[in-house]
DNA sequence: GGAGTATAGTTTCAACTGCAACGATCGCCA
DNA sequence: TGGCGATCGTTGCAGTTGAAACTATACTCC
């Protein structure tokens, strides 16, 4: 009985292989995912992906401060801030001061950066089937529980 | 009888959350998960991301191109160059010419960077362990079929 | 109520990235 | 052979990004 782990033990692999390289994967993936989703809003509006998300997540949210949707899209806030620089630039939101905070701002969309929102929502979410539909329904509830695994799994930093 | 699909049928969602929007979980994922491997080689290093990725493909695949190196990797030749001259520059690589067609270049870890690759690797591998270990096998192994399906279906452009 | 500290957001600077133009080499074929 | 298109790799430029410094406003505590 020289290895009696013959069965649902996964050897830790011990050489570094890229292509089945975990976050590697990720990576490669996500970015490849967001671009052909990019291609959808890019051209026709002229939308960067930080420009996007920012009129996300205020479509969805609106009245947030930069800072809320920067943690609301983990994005840091100097990206937030040029993202709204340039929103506003493009007249597709709109800032106040909120009166009981003077240092917050309050982001909205106005009424074309609703219109693209509207537009472009529908877009995403089809990419998205259209992606998902390579995977079986259990495919798709076990992604959608190993990510969230995953996500709140605190990924440490490595220790020094 | 208002609705039959009572189990296994799950709607595609109507909204658009970015909390729950795959690319975007994808996206949020794979930087936070690079970030930390980063860590242990950026401040050490002083490697960047695509530094250290050339530097593991040719670890693991000695006396490739600068071509065949970005094919590995999913970086484009510019990238590459870029990399490589700031590898050449540290001396950590060599390069030479393909006699056989000399507009190739032939690109290998000399002793320093093998030693920083030795190093290094095995941190990500644990890295890599330390985050699949919130999960179970079967969890594993699925997610492993995922990430191949995904980055197999094409990811088609948007159509215009 | 005023000094000191904390927070929201912007700006600055340096590094990084992508695209397009370029030089060098190769392969093909007349 | 020699010319033309394709390929490998580099460079210039312009746009983007992140870290840190900075401004302005708010809060705290004496």
């Amino acid at each position: 009985m020289p290895d009696k782990r013959t069965k649902n033990a996964p050897e830790p692999p011990t050489r570094l292989d890229l292509e089945h390289f975990l976050p590697y994967r990720l990576s490669v993936l996500a970015n490849t995912v967001s671009q052909a989703i990019a291609q959808g809003y890019q051209a026709r509006y002229g939308l960067s992906v930080t420009e996007w998300r920012v009129l996300a997540v205020l479509g969805r949210y609106p009245g947030l401060s930069a800072l809320e949707v920067g943690e609301r899209i983990a994005m840091d806030k100097v990206a937030v801030s040029r993202a709204v620089a340039r929103l506003l630039e493009s007249d597709r939101i709109t800032r106040e001061l909120d009166p009981a905070d003077r240092r917050r701002s309050v982001l909205n969309l106005n009424a074309a950066g609703r219109a693209i929102y509207d537009q472009v929502a529908p877009m995403a979410l089809a990419q998205e089937q259209r992606l998902l539909s390579v995977l079986s329904a259990q495919e798709r509830a076990a992604l959608d529980v190993i990510l969230g695994k995953l996500a709140h799994s605190g990924v440490p930093a490595m220790p020094l």
